[in-house]
RNA sequence: GCUUCUGUGGCUCAGUUGGUAGAGCAACGCAUUCGUAAUGCGUAGGUCGCCGGUUCGAGUCCGGCCAGGAGCUCCA
């Protein structure tokens, strides 16, 4: 594929650059083709994205909604056909600008502003359409073979919130329609892999309007796995010296004020309620009400590290926009916990933590994801603590310690939570943007503002540092996780019924009881389906329906000479057993945590 | 919150240019007692998200609200 260079050359384009140039050439297409049939819209940006290409356009007083998709993609098909070649020219920055003016680009023009003083303004024109570019771009229209319109939404000017809410246009493009067909598949498995369809599916959780938005409920089956969760990470973690405690959902105005949550977080946070003459507001986080257990008793150095862990109930004023399923609600229930340390613990401990996450990963097998180093933004003395050199300790001494664990990551300045820096472990779902699942923070700044002290070695009062640290992050978003990493299909000592026992028909239904029994006194989640139906169908309910990881089949056979036929969901194999013997093995597997 | 799209029985969907609702699965009943991914027949179930408007008449047009999807912003 050849491609043209903004000084004007043409060359062979790089493999591994190909589907960018395509997709942003198509994006130049798709502006063609709007500006077309809507003369009176201006463009702003049109990138190629890892997933297709966008142009963020307004659109004036007409409105582009996806019903007028169609039409410009066969205007699109049409500019393709015409075959037209791409040029490119440079212009001096004031030609530039009245270039653009001249063509109603206004944003285009505001562009050019923020471009430094030295640079050169190239522009790439394929027919009568001209777009301020750095390219590259393809040689000829035609080589864009393969393309769809989306989706239309909506972007700020600029990514900025406080600026004009302009028409984003998204579409893909693939080098051959092959790839466009395979990716249009995979589309399509993410959405079924979507968690809220698999828990509605699987009722796992529900969400009603009476009960209001953002709020899922778990049910039965879903809080099965829940509990599960809080039991294995309440273990690991005792067995690291976490001491666990139960804490209230509210707390009164002054604990938030005491922390600076109130200042720098109120808007999140669901407004305040005033009884007696008091106010409270419903928890947004478990900082401060574990700041106040340390507080409860002096300290001496000795007693340090203290580690104080909550599965927590936690209230958010999440914007509506934002909520997703139990992956982002209003309320969720988070693995969190405070290490109270000693600076020179901080090391140790941080290494702790982060140990701890990718064991966890480990055991669920979690591979997909990338490490975080969150900063302060140096010029937002607003949103952070204003304390510089707290800063630049906290930043360098997590830096460093990520570096001594040979941890891969990426810096990311003004991600930091107000009080400390953050390290990050972000995955990606099976749709929508990617999000943190772990964390863990290093905090100077609330132990100065709740005066927690320890007594030191040489007999004078220390302030302690605090990591703020989840694992699972929410147990709520965690399990999203692994639902659409399973697509429903929990491992043994997760799966909310265990075994299924399917009768072949009422003459075995005897034996089946008895099965049932046996496994259940045992303490394994397992139901009979004692309908009236034929086998075949109870293996295709159990199997979709059910997902359920071990299936036994009994009939008049396995009655006679006592066995159980069991069929495992994982390779659709029969083997024979004894109802003992399957009973220890499940067993087993529940206590390894087999995956 | 913003832009945009969507909203028909538990689920998946049909419903032509406005004339007072259909299917499959699930549920329930009857028959069948049947060996590893759907046995047959039948019954019931919806004032088409809510409110208001236009019209002789609205699931179908218009407005508002609610909820959901996609994305933007945000996520202590």
């Amino acid at each position: 594929m050849k491609i043209l260079y903004n000084d004007g050359h043409v060359d062979e384009c790089p493999k591994e650059m190909e589907t960018e140039v395509l997709r942003h050439s198509a994006a130049h297409i798709m502006a063609q083709a709007v500006k077309r049939l809507y003369p009176d819209a201006h463009f702003a940006y049109g990138p190629a994205t890892e997933k297709g290409f966008h142009y963020d356009i307004d659109t004036g007083d007409t409105a582009i909604g996806e019903e007028d998709l169609p039409a410009i993609e066969k205007e699109m098909k049409k500019i393709v056909k015409e075959n037209l070649p791409f040029k490119v020219f440079s212009l001096p920055r004031e030609e530039a600008v009245k270039l653009m003016q001249d063509r109603g680009e206004k944003y285009k023009t505001e562009h050019i502003g923020d471009l430094p003083e030295d640079a050169v303004i190239t522009f790439f024109q394929q027919g009568d359409y001209i777009d301020m570019c750095t390219g590259p771009h393809l040689t000829y229209t035609k080589a864009l073979k393969a393309f769809k319109l989306t989706t239309v939404s909506g972007a700020y000017w600029k990514n900025d919130q406080k600026n004009k809410m302009l028409t984003r246009l998204n579409g893909t493009a693939f080098l051959t329609q092959e790839e466009l067909a395979a990716y249009e598949v995979q589309v399509k498995e993410a959405k079924a892999r979507d968690h809220r369809r698999i828990g509605r599916d699987m009722k796992l959780f529900m969400t009603h309007d009476l009960i209001g938005k953002g709020l899922p409920m778990f049910l039965p089956k879903g809080y099965v796995i829940w509990q599960q969760l809080e039991d294995y990470i309440k273990e690991k973690e005792r067995m690291l010296g976490y001491q666990h405690v139960l804490t209230p959902c509210v707390g009164s105005v002054g604990l938030y004020q005491t922390s600076g949550h109130w200042e720098h977080y109120r808007e999140n946070m669901f407004p305040m309620m005033e009884v007696e003459g008091e106010q409270f507001v419903l928890r947004p986080m478990n900082c401060p009400h574990h700041m106040m257990i340390y507080s409860n008793q002096p300290h001496s150095y000795r007693d340090l590290p203290i580690r104080i862990g909550e599965i927590a109930h936690d209230f958010r004023f999440e914007p509506s926009g934002t909520l997703k399923g139990i992956e982002r609600g209003r309320h969720f229930c988070q693995n969190d916990a405070h290490l109270f340390v000693t600076p020179d613990q901080i090391k140790d401990e941080v290494s702790k933590v982060m140990n701890l996450i990718f064991d966890v990963y480990k055991d669920f097998g979690i591979e997909n994801y990338r490490c975080i180093l969150s900063l302060r933004d140096p010029e937002d003395k607003v949103k952070y603590h204003p304390d510089d050199e707290m800063w630049d300790h906290a930043e360098a001494a997590l830096r460093e310690v990520l570096k001594e664990l040979g941890i891969d990551f990426t810096e990311e300045i003004g991600e930091a939570a107000f009080y400390g820096p953050k390290l990050d472990v972000n995955v990606q779902p099976a749709v929508g943007a990617e999000y943190t699942l772990s964390t863990c923070q290093l905090d100077f700044c609330l132990p100065m503002k709740f005066q927690l002290t320890y007594t030191d070695s040489d007999g004078t009062d220390k302030t302690p540092v605090v990591l703020h640290r989840a694992i699972l992050g929410s147990l709520d978003r965690f399990m999203a996780y692994l639902i659409e990493e399973t697509k429903g299909i929990f491992p043994v000592w997760l799966a909310p019924l265990q075994v299924k026992v399917l009768p072949v028909s009422e003459k075995s239904l005897d034996y089946a009881e008895g099965v049932y029994k046996t496994l259940r006194d045992a303490g394994i989640r397992v139901e009979l389906d004692d309908r009236n139906e034929k086998i075949g169908y109870k293996i295709r309910a159990a199997r979709q329906e059910d997902k359920v990881p071990y299936m036994i089949v009994v009939g008049e056979k396995e009655a006679a000479d006592g066995t159980i036929s069991v069929r495992a969901r994982a390779t659709d194999q029969t083997e024979a057993s004894t109802v003992e013997e399957f009973r220890e093995k499940v067993l087993e597997e529940i206590r390894q945590r087999v995956r």
